[in-house]
DNA sequence: ACTGCCGGGTG
DNA sequence: CACCCGGCAGT
């Protein structure tokens, strides 16, 4: 049987796939890729051509596609990195290997989602702005933000024809800003469809100190130990956090917000974040272990390289 | 795979 | 105590 059906189907390749495909296309496939190579007698190659052909099909017909947007709502406790795992999870199926940008005319859009106040903005630093100075009353000259602005407005796609205009916050833009780097490099450009914030209406609380995870005003620069070799790099620490000899020293930034976050950490386990600069292991190599401090030779923190 | 180091051993 | 190591967790 299956010899019968392989000849014909080298004879004419065309036939096979309409007929048996709907239960089990995987093997329908393979066998097709084979008869193409086999009578194509080109030995390489066999499968590109089927990653161009379908390239050039703009509608994939795969149907499995993306079921909208699973909507997590488990970002309520600690903010910060969720988005990133939904604009992860959404397209991290196969195929697609362009991240499933607009397709016709969708061009992201900023809204502002204060009470009564229906500004849109077509860039996100715009709308940053908008929020900063017209509902925090922020300085305006400043262009310092602690990313409270995330809160306050979504992003949502238009639907407008024409105008293909550079997507503001993911091209980086003109390399004219000499000045300070990004003070503000935004993890967050994401958010699929908004549903960022509930809690419209009723701002009982005041709105100043919602803020839950403002990634920008933890950027340290430390200098670390550049024991060998000059290590000239920033390092950005993020909630993790060093922990504060406990005097509550609050900085200088308003972080005050203990109040909405129950579990600060999702691992109350807490084996202390690594502390990163070198240590003497890393620093001598296992061979000139015994330049190592005591501490590292017992597999102990290290004394010598604290963090 | 590697590193840092906690917890638990041994003498 | 000093000393060592298994094994975990983070990179």
């Amino acid at each position: 049987m299956a010899a019968t059906v392989l000849t014909s189907l080298s004879t004419s390749p065309m036939v096979l796939h309409p007929s048996s495909a709907p239960t089990v296309p995987e093997p329908a496939a393979r066998a097709w890729k084979e008869v193409l190579s086999a009578s194509y007698s080109s030995s390489t190659s066999g499968n590109w051509s089927w990653d161009a052909s379908d390239q050039s099909v703009p509608s994939t017909p795969s149907p499995p596609l993306s079921n909208d947007n699973n909507k997590n709502f488990l970002l309520s406790s600690q903010g910060d990195d969720v988005s990133e795992d939904v604009t992860e999870s959404t397209h991290f199926m196969f195929e697609d290997p362009i991240p499933r940008k607009r397709k016709n005319s969708m061009k992201v859009m900023f809204k502002c989602l204060w009470k009564n106040c229906e500004k849109v903005l077509s860039t996100s630093s715009g709308i940053q702005r908008h929020v900063r100075t017209v509902h925090l009353g922020r300085n305006s000259d400043s262009d310092y933000s602690d990313g409270e602005e995330d809160f306050y407005y979504s992003e949502i796609e238009v639907n407008m024809d024409s105008l293909t205009e550079g997507l503001s916050s993911l091209t980086p833009t003109s390399p004219t800003t000499a000045g300070p780097p990004p003070v503000f490099p935004p993890p967050f450009t994401d958010v699929p469809h908004s549903e960022h914030i509930n809690m419209n209406g009723s701002q009982s609380h005041a709105p100043t100190l919602l803020s839950q995870s403002a990634p920008s005003t933890l950027c340290h620069i430390r200098t670390d130990h550049a024991y060998q070799g000059p290590v000239t790099h920033v390092r950005t620490v993020n909630i993790g956090e060093k922990r504060q000899p406990a005097a509550s020293t609050h900085t200088t930034v308003n972080k005050n917000h203990a109040l909405i976050t129950p579990a600060p950490k999702p691992t109350p386990g807490t084996r202390k974040p690594r502390g990163e600069a070198k240590k003497c292991r890393k620093v001598y190599g296992m061979e000139k272990r015994d330049m190592w401090c005591t501490a590292c030779r017992w597999k102990k923190a290290c004394q010598r390289f604290t963090d």
